[in-house]
DNA sequence: ACCTGAACACCGTTCAAGT
DNA sequence: ACCTGAACACCGTTCAAGT
């Protein structure tokens, strides 16, 4: 333990100067990094915004690594408050949604380790939800494990991958590289990419990305389906 | 174009002293990715491994994301081998465990941009037979298209959330931290994350990878296989 | 308890030369 | 054509003080 909040916070005089908190350095993190990306959160960036020496922050957080990790707890801490009912199915689908409503808001999470977030406490939450939901639909406890693991992974890269215009990214750029991109796959060797070729307009195509997210999450929820104890349809044809 | 190889190579000269080449340099930085993880991958550190000087680099590369895309492309032109045989899940399936094997060996790539290289040109062949297996499966080009979006950024996500060694963290290191997480999470509060409580041992248990992949895999293929066109079980019911 | 100031050991990259 | 050398504008972080 090198560093960290002491015993006491003193609340009351903390409040009334201008004074640096935890609380504060981490809006200050997720608002930058939600406006201009992780890599633009900067220390010395930082202490700038806060009016502050770089060091300063060095009294709240024990390093840069763990900022980001109290950061990203910070937005999964909007996920877990929804209350749960109704048959698993629906609950775990909501569950799932509204993580990907959180992820897709502050995409940078996902490069700020959101995956060692859903072990530490706000996203504890949400890993007992996912669990609670897979038990009920027939899931052993080994097994609902196992697929929660998965299922939560995969809904990060699915965000990881998300097409749309992001902080980096406008609207337009967006709109020009699928413009560029098309073209490009156009007039590549229908002999060696024929689907490529035949598919490039949708290929090229990731301006809609609620239809890329119902697409995932489609594949995602009919996959858990398929699973479930009691299905008719088991994988077990698909593999070797 | 601000660089790159212009007109003559002039190979012979080349390989006859100790030069530089684009090849020498790709090698290098995936070696050295493999080895310690991308963060790791430093132009000073590439030159002095190469014996030259950090700008000798850049007459090579425009930028260090350059010449990590070409890094990235080395690595997928690897999957790009085999041939396709048999029923459309059956070589669907191959194609993406070939993936995730090539992922797996070199996990840095898709912090470092492997969904780009997709789009690339090596990329391109893993990307046409993804749709090709698809269109066989009687998915129309937009649909093939965003479903092979989907499942491909879903193995990203996956090979991303890899619980074994990697080049970071030592076997012994993983055995350790399963077991400090799995104390962790068995001295939690009982009534506010029952379901974690519970399932403690196979949430820690990151030790057995195939496992993870397998699960993983599984839901995955059940899910493409449930949204074939013919199939009984469709992802209605699921959704609201 | 909370913050400043100077310094260290790094980065990627530009720009002007060398051969 | 291919590489060196010096410099610039950055990083995260340590260490010693200030108040």
């Amino acid at each position: 333990m090198p560093a960290g909040r002491p015993a006491k916070p003193s609340r009351a005089r903390a409040t009334a100067r201008g004074q640096l908190s935890r609380a504060a350095i981490v809006r200050r993190t997720v608002a930058l990094a939600d406006a201009e990306g992780v890599a633009a959160v900067t220390i010395r960036r930082l202490a700038t915004e806060l009016r502050v020496t770089p060091m300063a922050l060095y009294w709240h957080f024990p390093s840069k690594e763990d900022l980001l990790d109290a950061a990203v707890d910070a937005v999964l801490a909007e996920v877990a408050g929804v209350g749960a009912a109704g048959p698993w199915q629906r609950r775990f689908t909501a569950l799932i949604e509204e993580l990907v409503a959180a992820l897709r808001a502050h995409q940078w999470v996902i490069a700020a380790g959101a995956d060692r977030a859903l072990m530490r406490e706000p996203g504890l939450e949400i890993t007992d939800r996912a669990l609670d939901a897979l038990r009920d639909g027939g899931f052993g406890p080994q097994a609902a494990a196992n697929l929660a693991r998965s299922v939560l992974h995969t809904v990060l890269g699915l965000v990881a991958g998300d097409p749309g215009p992001g902080p980096t990214r406008s609207a337009a750029d967006v709109a020009d590289q699928e413009r560029r991109t098309r073209q490009r796959l156009e007039s590549l060797p229908a002999d060696r990419y024929p689907r490529v070729v035949e598919a490039a307009a949708p290929l090229a195509a990731c301006a809609d990305a609620d239809d890329y997210y119902r697409a995932g999450l489609d594949l995602l929820l009919a996959g858990v389906a398929a699973l479930a104890p009691g299905s008719a349809q088991r994988p077990t044809a698909a593999r070797t």
